[in-house]
RNA sequence: GGGAGUUUAGCUCAGCUGGGAGAGCGUCUGCCUUACAAGCAGGAUGUCAUAGGUUCGAGCCCUAUAAUUCCCACCA
């Protein structure tokens, strides 16, 4: 096949992709005599469409498990998504709404059917997204949280953690979320400062004409309280004690109570006690033994305990109660005040705390391991500094909230006696009382929190809680990638269940990765509408530049921007190998090739060689290290400045010369090195690669499964690297000499030079005279010989002299002298500074010392000669 | 309130265990040189946030300060 003229990735990335998929590539299976390398996906909702933070993950860990799998390692990809229990239920009950109906009104079965048919419908399309990034992912393997067998897991560990004490149910204030109507877990509560008021109420102390006033951010609740408490210290309440207050509206006689909860200086130092809507009063209601009167229903009204406010909305009932307040005269203030406000991560609804019995799970028990691993590092973060906020979270951890009012979910294996009350937790239905037998039975109406599903996906996946020959083998997994925003949903929960259920951490490595913004630095919102859309950006520039854009340059842990520019830049260094390729492809067609080991390579050969071996070197560590941004710089410097640059230039003398053994000489190389760079740089543009490597002849089967290049010692050639870099400095001189005179590039010049390099000049003259366009080189003793006035360049052991003749501006060119003059002069200044140092003659290395004489010396030489050149001009 | 990060060229960011400040984009000059103008060649551009300290030597280590971003907690 003939490879195509432009760059054009829509001509071949669904078709390679295809290929991959039908020759199973993709696949792993437990193999003894390959070393296991395993990732688990972090499994998108089923919700979802690709965003640019998916993009970015996936392309990290496509990247990574593409750079193992060529390494020889049995790679396994595991993909899957997540039921999303709360995002997939909103986004139900929102598209029933369209059709006049609600949640209630078609019942749990039915409401289920929809689902799973969302599911169906819109659960593989992520799945489809993913495939057109180029993902790797072992696609036979694809799992779903809500899997029958990931059911089982949850099941077995639900019941397992019963039974140890570790779940238990309890009445606790939790976040409640009154438009979705279910409890949240602490994690799912985001907090944003909003300008609200501090009101000031007045209690009147019973029977006397004094009042106690509290300071309050949520009035509506009072309706609930049943005490006010003042810190013991207080002098102000002091002979207020055990006096007992009236509360205003509701006449309800409450106690006042010491505890030291209450700040002094805060507020009016005296707190409104509503144990039923506050974490901290619900605890000092415990101290007190004082009850609790939930005044909210589930929907964020008042209820009956609200008295006259009954059937109110929340925030309805501030305004009136406020009102009411007011006019009795009970409202001393109301001063503007910040605070923080906790919304619901999935609608944004203002949550409410409230009392309610739910599910938890004991977390200090599992918390202490799993501090243990990571401080041990059996676990090991990358950048480490995440550590501290792991460690932070995982110590000041409170009991886990699992249980959701939610229907779409792992429902609860727990289920309830309806005559004595029994409750039963198992992994099988319960039909009879193991109490009493009856058969009134019913199971928990409630479903487990998404997350305590997801936190057993490293080991659920894999065939947990059956001891499955892949759990043997895959499991721990090797990686885990996520981005940092999730630590606390996912990383941290998944340790601690790995640890508790299979004895084993889960995964030996996190790499975490930051965000995607916008070219402004701002995070990528549908309310702000400067999202980019990935599939845009694959449709109109293919995936490896995407790819490419969101890997090149960035460091873990940081964030990254996004923009059109660099969409751009990434596209042209693709383009780029695309037309490299080429140029070597289209010049190897009939000729032989050769392998490098037959031939007699020469310096430029040998610098091209040791650079691509360095360069392999690097891109290794950088890799195993989890550097892909380096990784790409690496690579593209290389390819694009070495390869490129120079030695596709370098090779030009002898593609566009006679001489057949040079060309095939020339072509072997220019394939070799070729081959091994688009390796290197197959995980992170996969298609392009595969492209060209099917196009290079004697290349059998894919890229994908071909063998990473290693580092090799013995290809160092320092010598004759040195000796490259020494042309390729004449080359640069000459170039520079032409622009700085204007003289053209397309007139040839001839080139005059006093050296001590004069055997590698003379075989190097023929790309001299290529490069820098020179019609002859010739060799003199000294300027002397040349007996005019020429422009010249003074390098080490080297003079350069471009008799330019009546083109040149001798007033013009003394100046440029004294320019180089100028920069040689500072650096015989810094060297002598070093050298003049006693400390430094004393104290630092030899060979530092001693490099610092050669340069002084050979900047002396320069001084000497650039000084003698201006003369002769003046002269 | 606690913690973490960042501060280097006009912009975005690299700079490994301290030993001559880098890249990409942008910009300037000259080139349609038989792979590529999505390109080639050559250039310009920096009190490495500030102030101290350690060191023969600091962008890098230490201490303070400032600006900025984020995370956690949350006092009614």
């Amino acid at each position: 096949m003939e490879i195509s003229t432009t760059y054009n990735p829509k001509e071949f990335e669904e078709r390679i992709y295809k290929e991959w998929e039908e020759k199973g590539y993709f696949k792993a299976n437990p193999n003894p005599d390959k070393v296991p390398f395993t990732v688990v996906i972090p499994p998108p909702n089923i919700t979802g469409q690709l965003h640019m933070g998916h993009a970015l993950n996936d392309s990290i860990q496509d990247s990574i498990i593409r750079f193992k799998r060529m390494q020889g390692y049995e790679t396994l990809w595991l993909p899957g998504t997540d039921h999303a229990s709360i995002a997939t239920e909103v986004k139900i009950v929102d598209a029933m709404k369209a059709e006049g109906l609600t949640k209630e009104s078609v019942g749990r079965e039915e409401f289920l059917k929809r689902a799973w048919a969302w599911k169906e419908k819109y659960g593989g399309r992520i799945v489809e997204q993913l495939k057109k990034l180029g993902s790797s992912c072992d696609w036979s393997r694809l799992a779903f949280t809500m899997d029958e067998n990931l059911n089982k897991a949850v099941k077995e560990v639900f019941v397992n953690l019963y039974e140890k004490g570790l779940i238990y149910q309890g009445k606790r204030i939790i976040n409640w979320c009154p438009v979705c109507k279910t409890a949240l877990s602490d994690a799912e509560v985001d907090y944003t400062e909003e300008a609200s008021g501090l009101w000031h109420i007045k209690y009147q102390v019973k029977g006397e004409d004094k009042y106690v006033i509290v300071a309050t951010t949520r009035p509506e609740t009072m309706l609930g309280d049943v005490a006010v408490a003042v810190n013991p210290k207080d002098k102000r309440y002091q002979d207020l004690l055990g006096k007992t207050l009236i509360l205003p509206i509701v006449n309800r006689e409450i106690p006042l109570v010491a505890d030291d909860y209450v700040e002094l200086d805060f507020g009016t130092g005296a707190v409104k006690i509503t144990p039923a809507h506050d974490p901290n009063d619900f605890e000092v209601g415990l101290r007190h033994n004082l009850p609790v009167i939930k005044v909210m229903n589930d929907d964020g009204t008042m209820n009956e305990d609200a008295g006259k406010y009954a059937g109110l909305d929340r925030f309805e009932c501030r305004k009136v109660l406020v009102d009411d307040l007011k006019e009795m005269g009970l409202l001393e203030k109301v001063e503007a005040y910040n605070h923080n406000v906790g919304h619901c991560y999935r609608c944004s609804t203002i949550v409410e705390p409230l009392i309610s019995k739910q599910w938890f799970v004991k977390m200090e028990p599992l918390a202490k391991p799993a501090i243990d691993v990571v401080k041990k590092k059996s676990v090991k973060f990358t950048p480490e500094r995440f550590t501290k906020i792991y460690y932070n979270w995982m110590t000041n951890i409170k009991d886990w909230c699992i249980s959701r009012q939610l229907w779409w979910g792992h429902r609860i294996p727990a289920y309830y006696c309806e005559d004595c009350g029994e409750v039963m937790v198992s992994k099988q239905d319960v039909k009879v009382c193991t109490k009493c037998n009856s058969t009134k039975i019913h199971q928990d109406e409630d479903v487990l929190d998404t997350w305590f599903s997801s936190a057993l996906w490293p080991f659920s996946t894999l065939g947990y809680p059956d001891n499955t020959e892949d759990l043997k083998y895959f499991y721990p997994t090797d990686l885990l990638v996520t981005a940092y925003d999730i630590i606390f949903f996912w990383v941290a929960r998944m340790i601690f269940s790995g640890l508790e259920h299979t004895g084993r951490i889960p995964f030996k490595d996190v790499l975490i990765h930051g965000l995607v913004r916008d070219a402004q630095g701002r995070k990528m919102s549908k309310s702000l509408g400067n999202g980019i859309d990935p599939l845009e950006i694959i449709d109109e520039y293919g995936a490896d530049t995407l790819r490419y854009a969101l890997l090149n340059g960035i460091a873990p842990g940081s964030d990254t921007r996004f923009s059109k520019d660099k969409i751009e830049g990434c596209r042209n260094y693709i383009n780029k190998i695309w037309n490299a390729s080429r140029f070597v492809l289209l010049n190897c067609e009939g000729k032989k090739i050769k392998d490098v080991s037959e031939l007699k390579l020469n310096f430029t050969d040998k610098w091209i060689i040791s650079r691509l071996n360095q360069t392999v070197k690097k891109v290794t560590l950088d890799m195993e290290k989890y550097e892909i941004g380096l990784a790409c710089g690496e690579l593209q410097e290389f390819f694009w400045n070495d390869f490129c640059d120079w030695y596709i230039e370098l090779s030009k003398p002898y593609l566009y010369g006679d001489d057949e053994e040079k060309k095939t000489h020339v072509l072997s190389v220019l394939i070799y090195v070729l081959k091994n760079t688009l390796k290197l740089l197959h995980p992170y543009i996969p298609f392009i690669t595969e492209e060209i490597y099917q196009h290079i002849p004697g290349v059998e089967g894919s890229i994908m499964v071909s063998e990473y290049p290693r580092y090799n010692a013995k290809l160092s050639y320092r010598k004759e690297s040195e000796d490259c870099r020494y042309i390729m400095s004449v080359i640069t001189a000459i170039r520079q000499i032409r622009a700085d005179t204007g003289c053209a590039p397309s007139k040839k010049v001839d080139l005059y030079v006093v050296t001590e390099k004069k055997r590698l000049l003379e075989r190097a003259s023929i790309y001299v005279e290529k490069l820098a366009n020179i019609q002859k080189l010739n060799f003199i003793q000294s300027k002397a010989e040349l007996n005019q006035k020429t422009v010249s360049v003074v390098l080490d052991k080297t003079e350069l002299y471009v008799p330019l003749g009546e083109l040149v501006d001798f007033d013009k060119e003394i100046q440029r002298l004294n320019l180089e003059l100028e920069k040689v002069e500072s650096e015989i200044a810094r060297a002598n500074g070093k050298l003049a140092n006693q400390g430094f003659l004393a104290k630092a290395p030899k060979s530092l010392v001693d490099s610092e004489r050669e340069k002084l010396n050979k900047y002396l030489d320069m001084r000497k000669k650039i000084t003698k050149n201006i003369k002769e001009l003046q002269g």
